[in-house]
DNA sequence: TCTGGGGTCCTAGGACCC
DNA sequence: TCTGGGGTCCTAGGACCC
């Protein structure tokens, strides 16, 4: 199967309708002003030479790139891109697509040369987008998805049984998608720090440390193996959920009141979009200046805004008085319909 | 340097039941 | 009087991804 993963992304888009942007070092994110509280989206590729990467704070990033171009999150526009790179994919004779995110999909494909065949994508793509993406080809999700990382920019890259370990075996734990640095620490406590050690590793002497299912995954991660299924089933969303960062800290209980009833009335109209009925709640609070702490409430199925909005405030009286909060999010999980499938994907993450 | 906003899934521990 | 063993549900928190 193939990955496909479009670079620099939201930078690129912004280049398309801005041409002069073109080779300058442009970083999005938030509402375009370094000095919000805010964090960066995506940096070209121009700015990253700097130092700059996704979820580096705003004001750091402009620090460290004083010529940077700095613009505002356009979600609409990003999603109107994707759109057209998704259709493109789709549109590929004999294609499978599951799409991962904005600028990421896998591609499910019967083809005797797939170099020659994710040529024929990346032409496609750019010929319909004027977007640029790079490849992976894998005989499992993690290899593909782990390639398309040395096919960048705008190449193409093969991972299989055959040369995984030659690619990836010396290299950190870290660069296996799944395993964060918390992680690799736990692994490296344990005498692991390469992909190849970790691949050599009985999946059962994992099981005490991370527990029975994802013992035996990291194993499996460190061989490349895995799901190797590309599964087009429509997503079926498990919740919704809102987040505010205050740019000023809530300190007065009315403020919270307000931003919490102000949080549930966004929260129930995106539930509504959906029809499904909303099953629990957990709300978020972050405490300045950083300590997060989340209060959960399974509830009755139901639709109805008024008992939504009141087991919320409920849930908003366990707010510790007196701190300042500096970040709130809620959370609706909803009712699934019986025959959405249910940890078919190989990990976990936003798709 | 000081940390967004949208998601998914896993685990541990306590409560409760038989 | 002291306490098995299994199960489910719920809450809290953690980790990761884009």
């Amino acid at each position: 199967m193939l990955h496909v993963d479009l670079d620099q992304f939201i930078a690129a888009v912004e280049v398309l309708r801005r041409p002069e942007l073109a080779g300058k070092p442009i970083i999005v994110g938030g509402r375009g002003d370094p000095t919000e509280r805010a964090v960066v989206s995506t940096a070209s590729y121009e700015a990253r030479a700097f130092g700059v990467g996704s979820g580096m704070p705003l004001r750091v990033a402009a620090r460290k790139v004083p010529d940077a171009v700095i613009l505002p999150v356009d979600q609409e526009a990003y999603l109107a891109a994707s759109e057209r790179v998704m259709a493109a994919l789709r549109a590929q004779p004999g294609a499978t697509v599951q799409v991962l995110g904005w600028d990421e999909a896998f591609m499910g494909i019967e083809t005797g040369c797939p170099e020659a065949y994710a040529l024929q994508v990346q032409a496609a793509v750019l010929e319909q987008t004027k977007l640029h993406c790079s490849v992976g080809i894998g005989d499992t999700l993690v290899r593909a998805k782990v390639a398309t990382g040395f096919g960048k920019p705008a190449g193409v890259f093969r991972l299989t049984a055959g040369n995984w370990l030659d690619v990836m075996g010396s290299r950190p734990t870290r660069d296996l998608w799944g395993v964060g640095t918390k992680v690799s620490g736990r692994l490296a406590n344990l005498g692991i720090n390469t992909v190849a050690e970790l691949a050599a590793i009985d999946p059962q002497d994992l099981v005490p440390e991370f527990g029975p299912k994802m013992g035996p995954w990291y194993a499996e991660l460190g061989r490349g193996d895995g799901a190797s299924v590309v599964d087009d089933t429509p997503w079926v969303a498990r919740g919704h959920s809102r987040e505010t960062t205050y740019q000023r800290d809530l300190t007065e209980p009315a403020q919270v009141h307000a931003a919490v009833r102000e949080l549930a009335s966004h929260v129930l109209e995106d539930v509504a979009a959906e029809g499904r009925p909303v099953v629990g709640l957990t709300l978020k609070v972050r405490y300045a200046p950083f300590f997060t702490k989340t209060h959960a409430k399974k509830i009755p199925e139901t639709f109805d805004r008024n008992e939504v909005l009141a087991r919320t405030l409920e849930l908003a009286a366990e707010i510790e008085a007196g701190r300042a909060i500096r970040l709130l999010g809620l959370r609706a999980e909803m009712a699934m319909p019986e025959d959405a499938r249910k940890g078919h994907t190989p990990t976990r993450g936003g798709w």
